[in-house]
RNA sequence: GCCCGGAUGGUGAAAUCGGCAGACACAGCGGACUUAAAAUCCGCAGACCUUAACCGGUCGUGGGGGUUCAAGUCCCCCUCCGGGCACCA
């Protein structure tokens, strides 16, 4: 079989009949050879050709007998411009989309726009344009370069997340969730981006910052805002990562400290002197909760520390002002340090509040202490300290004076320095009956006592929060609630009334809740929806009532948490997607893009993925099930960023080289997954070899198409070099597209080939080779650069006289037969040392080669006077001798 | 501090399983073609030593040690760069 598509009108040749007169010779077309490659011309053309084909990349049915690939790359935000990141991220996704379509797959290639957000508000105040405006606008501006670009996207499934006839589905989903109590609302300490001018996720503030604003410091406030219960799903999406081994590493590393489970024990410490009850208009500060991982070490506790705004604190902190003084002074230090890009680097301080703590365990009356290394949103905001085994208490102890007492040793052999922390082949010492037993073992059981005796329990605790969503922005999906102002009962029975007003849901047929057009955005503060009366006021669909709607709008990461089967079924009007479609493309085969949504879309994401599973929508647990994650594009060795000055613009690129030559060398000048020095030069390089295989198909154009493609009888020496050749390289590039990617050696591979035609041109042009081999060599060669450069293989396809899609012809498959080397290579080493090269016949066995290799001049030279003590023969990689 | 990457010629990189280090390019140099240039084609190209030249030799994948007939690749220690997490109890 010479390629797939030659099955079924095989004819075979002989070289004798290759002689006849009526059979094709090689042509060489002078004027054709004068041709010059210019994109500029050709990729226009065939752009044209497939704007007006919208059925050209579109997925078969499920009933294509096909295996389905569900090929995704992230979907931008249409800032207005494609940068290069996109070039690269997209240039990845497209050759394997074409790839396996090649390869005979159902494939969905499509793309969208993550088109609500900040920036959309900020442009329409600095130009006046309104910001459904300007987002459209860059839409149509970013579809005509990715159009420009030859990426293959269906473009009838194109999701644009800012119409309503998708948001619509965002606050469907709210509705459902709010059913399940998945979406809540509650008052609680927000992060606020003052720049901004709304709530962050915990995902968006990195090192205290704003996400989007690198410089602006994220202040927390106390605000009433909706949650979802991405808590809920914690340890799924923590176990979900160990079954996802197409992700990278990095990621579900990422992902797992983000998450960030602890196990452990609540421990209730009685406060001395306070019963709890006297005082209604006092907190209860009867007693302090505190969490650990090591009850075991429980014994060892010299004091309770508190953080600065636990309740308890300020419940002391309210009876004397001094100690009021040197709490805020403490809190004042925390939050300063969560602010600075060092946190763990800060010294230690406390206050020693003067009341004790009683210790449920040993009845031991231990200092209650405010310190400003204690968190307040970790585990209860308080701890037991226990200096001897924990080095951050150790620090403060040996800082106040505080008694440090061993409760751990090792099981054997010497007793290590204090602070000590280990757990594995040590036991309980100085804990009484608890005396003797290893500390794994002692955590349980002592968390089961604190149980059974009513001071305390086993726990877990998580790093991770409920997911805040409410933004107090304009451009985004509005909350579907209303407060209604007669403040009756919510709806749903088993609710409780929540004042002021009554919270209540729309039904659904009130969706879409539509984002009022005409809006004035400034820069003031509060909900922008908020002063758009027509919006605001409205009825209560329970009561009638006049009521108020929610102004704020949702987090745009719950836009994208969803799109991708949003794509199944795109146009779908009764829901959000149909989920025999959603169930026949997901999971997701292989999904690309940056690694920077590692813990923000890529776990928001998987989570709703957990909640449409439980909703019935669908049946797979997770969205993808392969992620690639692509390095970045760098210049001059830093990131390209205005500031820098060290932008390329994809345009300038195209303009210049066209785009399959930026394209390609996207994919040649580094392995996809690592970071991209771009060097325009390299792109000028890629651009003369496609001029050279453009030279070399237009001059065999005639000889190909005559010859067709039937199978050789008998190959002349060329024949056979240059088939080995190539079908090597399709071997070589078949291998690098599943699952290695790197592209990078698969082009350098066709180069190689394309090298070796160049050079045997002379051979063929004096007739040494047969017409039906340079056919079958150029039309491969032709498949070979369709996935990397698809606008020149459609030139160069047509040129030889194809009529059909080059890529949707079949993927050429490797001959091995044709591959084989007769003769190979064999290095000779001396003590490890190169002495010679030699040639043996492929098929030597290891004794042959053996005696080749002591035959050889240069050996024998070499191990005169010797004793070969042993021979290494690694058959068709080397021979070392090992002489003395 | 902890976790994940990475370090190879002037540059981007290759070596997929422990087997010829530097494929393929970029930049450079030399030559052919040309009145000339561009384009194209051919060739050279890790460093050092030796030689008139060929030939030949030594060193060489961030540093040090180890395993092996053989190490860019495996093991131990260290340095630097990038990224993530971080008083998380």
């Amino acid at each position: 079989m010479v390629t797939a598509g030659a099955q079924g009108r095989e004819v075979l040749w002989t070289r004798d009949s290759l002689q006849s007169k009526d059979m094709p010779e090689i042509e060489i077309n002078e004027t054709e050879r004068q041709a010059r490659y210019n994109p500029a011309e050709i990729e226009p053309k065939w752009q044209a050709r497939w704007d007006a084909d919208p059925k050209l990349y579109a997925a078969e049915g499920h009933d294509s007998g096909k295996p389905k690939f569900y090929c995704l790359e992230m979907l931008p935000y249409p800032s207005g411009q494609l940068h290069m990141g996109h070039v690269r991220n997209y240039s990845i996704g497209d050759a394997l989309a074409r790839f396996m379509w090649m390869r005979g797959h159902n494939v969905l290639h499509p793309m969208g726009w993550d088109a609500f957000g900040l920036p959309a508000e900020n442009a329409a105040l600095k130009n006046n344009t309104p910001p459904r405006e300007w987002t459209l606008q860059n839409i149509a501006a970013m579809k005509k370069q990715m159009r420009r670009m030859g990426l293959s996207y269906d473009w009838s499934t194109e999701v644009t997340t800012c119409l309503p006839d998708y948001y619509r589905w965002n606050q469907w989903f709210f509705l459902q969730m709010y059913e399940k109590d998945l979406a809540y609302r509650k008052k609680s300490k927000v992060n606020w981006c003052p720049d901004c001018q709304t709530v962050l996720a915990n995902e968006q503030v990195v090192n205290g910052r704003c996400w989007r604003h690198e410089d602006t410091i994220v202040e927390q406030r106390d605000l009433t805002q909706w949650f979802l219960r991405i808590t809920k799903y914690a340890d799924e999406l923590l176990d979900g990562l160990e079954k996802l081994d197409g992700w990278p590493e990095k990621v579900r590393t990422m992902q797992r400290n983000w998450i960030g489970r602890s196990e452990g024990a609540l421990v209730n410490f009685a406060v001395a002197g306070e019963t709890g009850t006297e005082n209604k208009e006092r907190e209860d500060c009867s007693k302090i909760t505190v969490f650990t991982t090591r009850v075991d070490t429980i014994y060892g506790a010299t004091s309770v520390q508190l953080a600065p705004e636990h309740a308890v604190a300020k419940a002391f902190a309210s009876e004397d002002a001094e100690l009021a003084a040197k709490i805020e002074a403490l809190l004042e230090e925390q939050k300063k340090a969560r602010e600075s890009d060092d946190f763990g680097a800060i010294e230690k301080h406390g206050v020693n509040t003067g009341r004790f703590a009683i210790n449920p365990f040993n009845g031991e009356r231990v200092p209650i202490w405010v310190g400003n290394y204690i968190l307040a949103d970790y585990g209860t905001g308080a701890i037991m300290s226990v200096p001897a085994h924990d080095e951050r208490d150790f620090e403060f102890a040996q800082k106040y004076g505080l008694p440090v007492r061993r409760v751990i040793a090792a099981e054997q052999g010497d007793q290590p320095e204090l602070p000590f922390t280990a757990e594995e082949n040590a036991v309980l010492i100085n804990s009484r009956e608890w005396d003797g037993l290893r500390c794994i073992e002692a955590q349980q059981k002592m968390a089961a006592f604190a149980k059974q005796n009513g001071f305390g329990e086993p726990t877990v605790t998580y790093r991770l929060k409920d997911w805040g969503v409410s933004r107090q922005r304009y451009w985004g999906t509005p909350i579907p609630m209303v407060y209604c102002e007669n403040g009756h009962d919510s709806p749903e029975p088993g609710k409780p009334r929540v004042e002021p007003g009554g919270v209540v849901a729309l039904p659904e047929s009130a969706l879409p809740v539509l984002l009022p057009d005409s809006i004035a955005i400034t820069q003031e503060g509060g909900s922008p929806l908020g002063k758009v009366p027509e919006f605001l006021h409205t009825t209560c669909p329970v009561c009638g009532g006049p009521a108020r709607r929610e102004t704020d709008t949702m987090d745009t990461f719950v836009d994208s948490s969803w799109y991708f089967y949003r794509y199944t079924d795109a146009k779908d009007e009764a829901a959000p997607f149909a989920s025999d479609k959603a169930n026949y493309w997901f999971p997701i085969d292989q999904y690309i893009g940056g690694v920077e949504h590692a813990i923000l879309h890529l776990i928001y994401s998987r989570f709703w993925t957990k909640v449409m599973r439980d909703l019935g929508m669908i049946t797979n647990d997770e969205p993808a099930e392969r992620l690639f994650t692509q390095g970045m594009v760098i210049k001059d060795g830093a990131k390209m960023s205005k500031s820098k000055g060290n932008v390329v613009s994809p345009d300038d690129m195209i303009a210049r080289y066209g785009a399959d030559a930026t394209r390609m060398y996207a994919l040649f000048a580094a392995p996809p997954d690592r970071d991209l020095e771009w060097q325009e030069e390299g792109v000028a390089g890629i651009s003369r070899f496609l001029g050279r295989v453009y030279r070399l198909v237009t001059k065999y154009a005639e000889t190909t198409r005559k010859a067709g493609i039937p199978r050789l009888a008998s190959r002349t020496i060329t024949d056979q070099a240059l088939l080995r050749t190539l079908h090597q390289t399709i071997a070589k590039i078949t291998l690098d597209f599943s699952g290695r990617w790197h592209f990078n050696t698969s082009i350098a591979a066709i180069m190689s080939l394309v090298n070796e035609i160049v050079a045997a041109e002379t051979a063929i042009d004096a007739e040494q080779a047969s017409p039906v081999a340079v056919a079958e060599i150029i039309r491969n060669l032709i498949l070979l650069l369709a996935p990397f450069a698809p606008f020149f293989a459609a030139e160069m396809w047509e040129q030889i006289g194809e009529e059909g899609v080059v890529f949707r012809t079949p993927w050429p498959v490797a001959d091995e037969e044709l591959a084989r080397e007769n003769e190979i290579e064999i290095p000779v080493q001396v003590n490890g040392k190169l002495v010679n090269v030699i040639r043996v016949p492929a098929e030597s066995d290891e004794a042959a080669i053996k005696r080749a290799a002591l035959a050889d001049e240069k050996v024998k030279a070499r191990v005169e006077g010797k004793n070969v003590v042993k021979v290494i023969v690694v058959p068709g990689k080397l021979v070392n001798l090992v002489v003395k």
